[in-house]
This record gives C-alpha cells, structure tokens and sequence, in this order.
DNA sequence: GGAAAAGCATACGGTAGCGTATGGAAAACA
DNA sequence: TGTTTTCCATACGCTACCGTATGCTTTTCC
C-alpha cells in the first residue's frame, strides 16, 4: 500500500519532459481531457458534464480520470482556466489593430460572434455564463473575461474619438448586444436578417 | 386492481368545480405545484428541478406529486406554458401606452429589466432560455414570446416616429441588450453604472 | 352512515453518477 | 533483466433520481 505516487491535483504536462522522444504513443494527458470536456459542455452544457461521459467519449473509463484528476470539480477548474486564457488570448488578437482601422475593427468584432461563424464559441459563451449563475468560481471568471472584453473594446471606442464615459457605455452595448442576440430567437423576425445586424451594428458604432 | 381513476396528463384545475365553496381547505393543485416549480427554476435552473426536491419544498412525497402530473415531462410542459402566457400578458401591460408616450413607455420597458429590479423574473428568462439550448419544446416557446416582445416593441418605435425597418433593428437591440446585460458580470467596470445604463438607453431609444 | 373517489405516504426496482480500492499491463529506468 | 512508475480497467459502495405499486386517510356524494 501507499506505493502509489502523490496524484496532483492537476497534472501538471510540463511536469516531466521524459528524456527521450516521448510522443509516438498515445497518451491521454490532462489536456485531451479538457478539450473534450469543453467540447461537452459546449453541447450539454455544464449539468452534462459527468466524468463517466467524458471517459466514455475518450474511449476509457473513469479509472483514468481519476488518475489525471483529483476529482470532477478539479477538471471543472482545470475548463475554467483554460478557457478564460483561451478567451483573453482571442480578445487580443480581435481588439488589436492599427491607428485609424479601429471602426472596422469593431464592426468585426460584431460579425465574429454573429450565430452562424464561430457557433461552438459561443455554445461554451453562454454555457459557462449560466455555469457562472450558480457557481462563484465560474462567475468570477466570467467577470475578468468581462472585464478585460470591456476595457479592450473601450479603447477602441476611444482611439476612434468617443469620450470616455460614452466609450464605456458603446463597449458594454456591444456585448450585451452580441450576447443578448445569441440568446434570442428572432430568425423569422424579419426575412432580412443581415440588414437588421447591419443597422444594430451602426447604431452600436457610429456616431 | 384498476380502481384508480384515469390520471389526466394535467389535472385541469376547472375541471369540477365542487358545487360547495370548494376552499377553506388547503389542497394541493397543480398550479400550486408549478409555481413551486417556477421558483426551484430560477434559483436552480432546469436541471435543478427535480421532482423529489419539489415535493419536498411542497412539504409532500412524491407519491402526491405523481397523483397530480403524469411524470416530470408534464410538469415542466405546465411550466412553460405558464411562463408563456404570463409573459405574453406581461408584454401587453408594458408595452400599451397612450399616443405620444411611446418613448418614455420604451425606456420604462428597459428600466423594467434592469438587474435590481425583478430580480427573479430575468433569472426565470435566463433558466429558461438555457433550457431552450437543449429542448425543442422550450425553444418553440422562447421563440414566440421573443417574436410578441419584438412585435410589440417594434410598434411602439414605430409609433414615435420611425421606419419599420430601423423599428424592427431598434426593438431586437433592445432585447438583445437587456438580456445580455443580464448575464454579463459589469458592476465593476464603471462607478456610475446608472450613468451607464442611462447612455445605452438613449442609443437603443433616441434618434 | 356507507360507498366511492380524492389526495397523499410508503416501499420498491431500476438507472446514472461520484469517488475509492485494487490489480494488471506497459513503459521507463537502473 | 528486474524493479519502479505510469496509466488504465474492473469492481465496489453510496447517493440521488425516476416512475410504479399499493395502502391509508380524508372528503365527497348518495
């Protein structure tokens, strides 16, 4: 007994490079687990995310994950933290742009999240926002990833000419607005749904 | 064996009416159990909503509850279509106004969502709308509540002056707004948040 | 008052899920 | 080659559910 190793809470995939080669075989790390859990939640959202599931898509059995991980909450962190980095990394690709392109620049940011492109992105959006509803960890997540979209989109807002206060307000509009709509049902709203996005786009942006 | 009665699907609450006053007595009918099911949904979700829980808060077994609804499924058909219609009337009694008041009747119907505000409705808005992520039944729903809200709001911009396509994208920016605002964690983006939620509504409203 | 129905409790079988214990195979190491 | 470590399978106990069966008590009806 007790020969077994201390398992770490999340193993860390940096943790031993192994001298040699060490790929050329099939190993399931921490990591394959979690973007399959992402893929999960993305689809079941987060009450459909149960470990024998998991295993199951990876073609194992729980005896594995309990290997990897502590128990389900240290995955459920182990999503949360990859996402929120996931996101922070996005946020900086889509918000940086050169003097002067910052109107386009927003109007894309807009279109990105618009339904039909990126639709697993935003299945995990508001997957992990109505995980944030009942966890505190998820919420306080979500909030930095707010926070950090907000502040990103506001100097946009500001870099194009608006001044502070209204820049805030245009930054928060803007992704209430993506996120609202994805929530929403209005297909059959109107036959002319592109030219409804591209109004609300204009008043979220222009002058 | 089979003295039992035919258990409808939902025991129509006027259904017998019980020539005497019929009250004086506290039984437990199924609009008892829905409103209980409604509360459990916003503070939970649907997930959360569990039948065993439920009779619990009911202060009963679930023996009670299986007398009254055929199996979970018929509960949470009860509470969609209650969701529904008090919508719907909900939606009629924010949005009639007198001629001329259109615009402060449109900035009541934002006001009316804000977070402080009807706390619990948006979390029912918010557990119902995941529920329509994965159910059909839900979603068919979501989408005709959304379509009334959109038509109704779409009027009233209508009615203060604008064209029906810049009514239409108007009205679907603000419920997508409003929802959106719902599920973003912003209270620490701005120390003057009201000012805040004062210039969006302007934007979605004003010309 | 007595029969019938309403309304609920209790007990049961079944599934899904969590976490643990333990063993076995394969790779790494010495 | 033999030992150690890695990685996974199997088996177990436990809990939370769902839905059914059945019986008990209280109204309702005649």
């Amino acid at each position: 007994m007790e020969n077994k190793p201390v398992k770490p809470l999340i193993k860390s995939s940096s943790a031993k490079p192994r001298k040699r080669a060490a790929v050329a075989r099939t190993q399931l790390d921490p990591e394959r687990w979690v973007d399959e859990a992402i893929d999960v939640l993305a689809h079941e959202g987060i009450s459909g995310l149960r470990v024998e599931v998991l295993a199951k898509r990876c073609g194992v059995t729980k005896g594995s994950f309990y290997w990897h991980f502590k128990d389900r909450q240290a995955l459920l962190n182990a999503v949360l933290e990859q996402w929120k980095v996931g996101r922070i990394r996005d946020i900086e690709k889509t918000t940086s742009v050169a003097a002067g392109q910052e109107s386009q620049q927003l109007h894309y940011a807009i279109e990105v999240y618009g339904a039909s492109r990126n639709r697993k992105g935003m299945a995990i959006e508001l997957a992990v926002r109505d995980w944030a509803r009942h966890d505190p960890q998820a919420a306080a997540v979500v909030e930095s990833v707010d926070l950090y979209r907000l502040e990103c989109t506001r100097k946009l807002f500001v870099a194009a000419g608006m001044s502070d206060a209204e820049a805030k307000s245009r930054s928060l509009l803007l992704y209430a607005c993506v996120f609202g709509l994805s929530l929403m049902h209005y297909a059959h709203f109107d036959d002319n749904l592109a030219d409804l996005k591209q109004r609300i786009a204009e008043r979220i942006i222009s002058n």
